[in-house]
DNA sequence: GGAAGTAGGCACCTAAAAGTGCGTAGGGCA
DNA sequence: TGCCCTACGCACTTTTAGGTGCCTACTTCC
C-alpha cells in the first residue's frame, strides 16, 4: 500500500543523490585538500613556507625531509604527519624516497602533479587573501545585528 | 631544571604556529567550502546544477527557493541546508528574501561576493574533472602494490 | 649511559560535523 | 477531516577527523 508516494519518490532520487556525489570528483577534490595538514604540506613542499610573511611565495618545489616537515609545521604531531604524506603518496601528489645515509632518511618531494594541484591551491589562496576580509566583515555585522 | 630543552623550543613554536593557522585566510576558505554541501549550493544557485552531465555549466546566477533547494540536493536533510544557508548568508554569500506569498517562501541567491566564490570554485572544478582520474589510478596502484 | 634524533606504528580519546526524528503554525485540498 | 505543504527549530545519536601518549631499533653525542 503506498500510504506516501511523494515521500517514496524523495527517497529515491536520494538515494541516486547520494551515489552521484560519491563518485562527484571535485567532492573527492574538496575531501582531499580540506585535510588539516594537506595544504600545509603542499605549501611547504612548493616552498611558500607560512612563515615567510613578506615574499610572495613563488619558490621552486624542493624536496624535504620527514624531521624538516615536521620543525616546519611546528604543530603538526607525527602521527598526522605520517598519515597525511602517506595518504599523499597514495596518490601520486608526493614522492617518498628512503636515502640510506648513517642514520636512514627520508625525503618527500612533490610529483607533477603534486605540482599542479599545488598552483591550484595558490589560486585558492590569492582568492582567500583578496576576499576573505570581506566574509569577516559580513560575518561581524550579522553577528552584531542578530543582537 | 630544564630537564628538556629542545622539547621546550618545539612547544613554543607549536604555539605560535597554531596561532598562526587560526588567523590564516587559505584555511579559513578551506573550512568554509570543504562543508559537505556549501559547495552544491553554491553550483545550485549559480546554475550549474550536478544533474546536467552534458551542458558545461555556465549558466546565469538565479535564485532559488527553500523547497527547490532540497528537491534539487535530493540527498540533504532539512536541518542541513536551513544550517548551510544561514551560515552562507552569514558570510554575505548568498542573501535570504522573505517573499510574503499566500504561503509564505524564501528565497535564496548568490550575492556578488557569493557569486566570486562560486567562479573559483568553478575552477577548482575544473582542475578536478581533469586530474582526479589520475589520482583515483595512482590510488589503485599503490593498493595493488602493497597487497 | 642517558638524552636526543631517525621515521614512524598502535591504541585510545575527544570534539566537531553531520544525520535522524519529532514538532510547529497556518493554510490548501480531496 | 485528516493529510500534506511551507520553512524551519530542537534534541539526540552517529561518524570521523584529528590529537595524545607510548612503543620500536639503531646511532651519535656529551
Amino acid at each position: 500500500m503506498a500510504t506516501t508516494t511523494a515521500a517514496r519518490q524523495r527517497a529515491q532520487s536520494k538515494v541516486e543523490y547520494d551515489a552521484f556525489l560519491a563518485a562527484c570528483p571535485s567532492r573527492e577534490l574538496l575531501n582531499r585538500i580540506s585535510g588539516k595538514w594537506v595544504a600545509l604540506i603542499l605549501a611547504a613542499l612548493g616552498s611558500d613556507g607560512p612563515h615567510r610573511p613578506g615574499d610572495d611565495c613563488a619558490g621552486e618545489p624542493r624536496s624535504m625531509r620527514y624531521s624538516e616537515l615536521s620543525r616546519m609545521l611546528a604543530g603538526v604531531s607525527q602521527k598526522m604527519l605520517t598519515q597525511t604524506l602517506r595518504s599523499l603518496e597514495r596518490d601520486g601528489l608526493v614522492s617518498r624516497a628512503v636515502v640510506p645515509t648513517v642514520p636512514i632518511t627520508v625525503t618527500y618531494e612533490l610529483t607533477d602533479l603534486g605540482i599542479s594541484l599545488h598552483r591550484m591551491i595558490r589560486g585558492l589562496k590569492t582568492w582567500a587573501e583578496t576576499h576573505m576580509d570581506d566574509v569577516i566583515a559580513n560575518r561581524a555585522t550579522y553577528d552584531t545585528r542578530a543582537d
